[in-house]
DNA sequence: GTATTAAGTTAGCCTTAACTAACAAATTAG
DNA sequence: CTAATTTGTTAGTTAAGGCTAACTTAATAC
């Protein structure tokens, strides 16, 4: 099996790979917090155990293989992160520091035990998809509630650019994962949006709180 | 902190020292499965974190502070242990790898919450001590089932020298930690016990077994 | 289109935690 | 009580995964 730094190269890379496809060995560096030299090192080992796609100077691509094995230990840490949630009581800010390690944990059977106690979910507490056994995940098509009109219903589905105090101010609200929202009015001077959902019958978030709440429209 | 090699040899020094309070070299690198000159150079380096007090050729003896943080790593191991059990619905004989890695998770909260879930158990699942917050634990005055006599009514409280195999062996028979037992005779000649206990009406164990079972008179 | 800057690589070094080979001390046997 | 055996130590090596310094390639600016 792969070390736990193995694995933590897979997962930077997986997640700076999600828009473009590729990255570079700088972000990888920056991300990781590890000098460049050593990720050049890492990628060639990592390239001859065929987790990733390296020739010098060009952007790194992970395989399929490692883009299989990223989407396992990412299964891991979302359904470790779920099950703080839903079965322990954690918060939300809470958890990921711990999930970060657990995720490494080499054992099937307790995730396998985690994702039954949790009903086999698709989406973690953060609202991201949590990849299945097989390291597929399903990619549903949201939409920021920034891009929503007056009127429209909508589920909370995801956040984006998460901090700790993202989520605490959201926590403050009782915003959380599933919430049905109804949007009440949009300010169009700022973009500032004026929305209801459970005995919050007035609730304002701004432009940029809109913007990194994921929705799904019905 | 101390890193994950530091953690076994403390938890190996701390197991292995229980009756003798001391541990020589050659016992700790059978245990752990490292070559003796490799043990020698680990023990110089928890020396000088004052985890062991070591002298050339003679027995090793974990310092206050080794055998607290020892105590403190059992814990998390007994903890969750008890919690896969309890909690998640493991059998005993699946828990012991598990532990074994998540014992040394750095999260004070998570193992807080796991002990606060289970009520704060003072014995884990194989009836073994949980030592507390502080590294204490509680000994209490077990017997081995081979010293009862005939008549006595004794609860289970330990279980020693485990093996997967008679875990195992013990799960068939629903003999688990907290059973209520009645002995009710003792075969002289070797030492064989038939007791009685829940829906088991007349069951027979071997010496072999009843050696390995700790019990608490009631 | 050359000069500068940024990104990537090579080479060499460090630490941790393992190993083997060779030697030294302690224990046990006769 | 010496000899043989077991136990422990020293010295030197290795692999993983970091690092810095110096150099090369690619990208950007003027």
């Amino acid at each position: 099996m792969h070390s736990l730094v193995e694995e933590n190269y897979l997962k930077a890379l997986f997640a700076l790979s999600k828009d473009k496809g590729s990255v570079s060995v700088n972000d990888l560096s920056k991300h990781l917090n590890i000098k460049m030299p050593t990720v050049t090192n890492m990628m060639k080992k990592m390239a001859f155990k065929k987790l990733v796609h390296y020739e010098s100077y060009k952007p790194l691509i992970l395989t399929k293989k490692g883009k299989k094995e990223a989407a396992l230990i990412i299964r891991k840490h979302r359904l470790t992160e779920m099950y703080l949630v839903e079965k322990m009581g954690f918060g939300w800010e809470e958890v990921h520091n711990i999930a970060e390690q657990i995720e490494h944990i080499k054992s099937p059977k307790l995730f396998a035990k985690m994702a039954e106690l949790l009903d086999y979910p698709k989406f973690d507490p953060h609202g991201t998809p949590i990849p299945d056994i097989n390291g597929e995940m399903e990619l549903k098509a949201f939409v920021k509630l920034s891009e929503c009109k007056p009127g429209d219903k909508v589920r909370m589905a995801a956040v984006i650019n998460t901090t700790d105090e993202f989520l605490k101010f959201l926590n403050r609200r009782e915003i959380n994962l599933g919430l049905k929202i109804k949007i009440k009015s949009m300010e169009p001077f700022d973009n500032t949006m004026v929305v209801k959902y459970k005995n919050h019958l007035e609730e304002t978030l701004s432009k940029m709180v809109c913007e990194r709440l994921l929705v799904e429209k019905f």
